[in-house]
DNA sequence: TATGAATGAGAATTCATTCAT
DNA sequence: TATGAATGAATTCTCATTCAT
């Protein structure tokens, strides 16, 4: 039922979406839905954190290597691009299921943008620290990346087949992180 | 009315936003509503249309000079922030205020980004004929420079006060957007 | 659709009264109960209190008189029975109504009692200051002459035809309460 | 469970008391609930008429002697006043917890008081009989008498050490009963 | 005997929309 | 033009009851 809940919560957003379209896609009775989850609300910010959480460690994950700047930012977006392609509900769910919902919503939502730009951030700290891009305001640097990736990773999937195009997105997005950052290698 | 409307939708979204709110937000009766406009729905796709033409052409106003690109965003930007800035409710209803609404609007939304896309895909195009940045998926780039000006300036509105951090953004987004085409001058 | 409202609450009960039953009685839709009181709770506890005050006062005005105790009895009974007759629900509504209810509801019902056994002590208190009655534990008189005229009221809510027997109640009540606080007279 | 049952019915009444408040005072699964009892509302009724019947029972017997009419009502309203101290329950299932609630009940409940107010007329008739009371409607009387004891003992149910003012209680009600009986002795 | 997941009818409440004035 | 009382479909949530294990 929790994935019906994702697909469905992705689809229309928080608001759209009905307990009676989750169920419905579910194949169970509304009363199912209640006996599992207190209300709503609760399922869907419990779903889009354990969501968050998720793509933030996964990107994360594939952030931390040794690696130079650019080899981080490549593995890191094959990752997300790889979720966008296999789950793309798990992406919608996130950058487009909770917004204009519940207040309580709203604030998990400004936490996850708030930890995506500073996962994003990551490499670029370390590539100041090593002297390898050029002097800047690293966080709105960040910020700007961020939005960046979401966008295009969206626009990736209005496309009829998004994993044929996945690879190039990824290499598209790498070198815009590597002129945008200014990065002169070692 | 439509003045109370838009703000109304832009602080609460589509769904969440009810009539009532907007009549009462605009000191007339709920039939005055369903006398001017056929329904809810119309209503916003009129406004979300009506306020996706204002913005587009702004900012394409201030991309139509023959100055550099670099000058060109810098315009165009600075108009951008300028409306954040002093009409937000613009900038909330385009951005998030449709988001997860009706079918009729997801479409005007995408069209919307489209567009959006387009306009900051034109400097680049220019550019690029001028051979002033490097060869470059352009398209992709002006999706990820889209985003990456929605999400700073969404940031931008999420300060106490955002007007005091205008100029500054304005500079910082100019610089990532030449960083990001990697610009080489004249 | 307040009459409508008395009538199903004092039938059934508030748990057992549902908003169904009130419009469909009253002959409106279901959103017209929400056009006029904003719950179900808060029209009950409003009846239940406007139709507390009518009784009280009701009952406390027949008192007020500079009549001997018996008459005073006598009068504010035959006005209670009167009520009862011609007012059923009223009576219903209070005696039955409101038990087992929401707690707000609980402590409206105890201010109730409370406020009725007063009214009731009354005249006991001016009968003990003119040593009209022998000394007693006048609280406890009050309350069982409260429940006691409750329980004879609604055993004749149960005849048939209540009104036959109207002046007789009143009669013996009165009998039964110048007996229970040992009047002597003046 | 049905101690359980009964304890959670006196809490809550009928309405209001779930089954599964029910099978989680008993400690047991909701199947187990329907495996021994059809349903709830047979289960109350059931329970209501055991324990209308224990009371009643309880009751009658005390009034059996041979004693004087206040002896009677003293050892009578001595053992109703005990139950009530040490077994609420019992007192606010019979006198609240059936009160509003399915047809079904309203006929029990009735009955409960009919039988409830022949119990306490026995002593009248016997009284009368012997001549040791003054002419009266005694059917009136007893109606009289079964509020006047059911009101003053759910007032003492509201005090915070019920225990303590027992005594006192039965005092002043068998008071309260020679009196409203005009008792002349032997 | 005992369990508890699953059910779905029914209750309260919301809100876009209509229409007589 | 403007009003706002009235409507009822749709939504969330509850809870008595069933039944396979």
């Amino acid at each position: 039922m929790m994935q019906a809940a994702v697909r469905i919560f992705a689809e229309k957003g928080y608001q759209a979406a009905t307990v009676r379209d989750i169920v419905e896609a579910a194949g169970v009775a509304i009363g199912t839905f209640y006996f599992y989850f207190p209300d709503k609300e609760t399922l869907f910010v419990h779903l889009y954190e354990e969501t968050a959480d998720f793509l933030l460690q996964t990107i994360g994950q594939s952030l931390n290597s040794r690696a130079t700047m650019p080899k981080q930012y490549q593995t890191a977006l094959n990752a997300y691009v790889n979720i966008a392609v296999y789950e793309p509900a798990i992406i919608q769910l996130l950058l487009i299921g909770g917004v204009g919902a519940v207040p309580a919503l709203e604030e998990k939502r400004a936490a996850f943008r708030e930890r995506l730009t500073q996962v994003w951030q990551r490499p670029l700290l370390q590539a100041l620290d090593k002297n390898q891009i050029a002097a800047q305001n690293d966080r709105r640097t960040a910020e700007a990346l961020t939005g960046a990736f979401d966008e295009v990773i969206l626009n990736l999937l209005k496309q009829p087949d998004p994993g044929e195009d996945a690879s190039n997105t990824v290499h598209d997005m790498t070198q815009f992180a590597i002129r945008a950052t200014a990065y002169r290698g070692e």
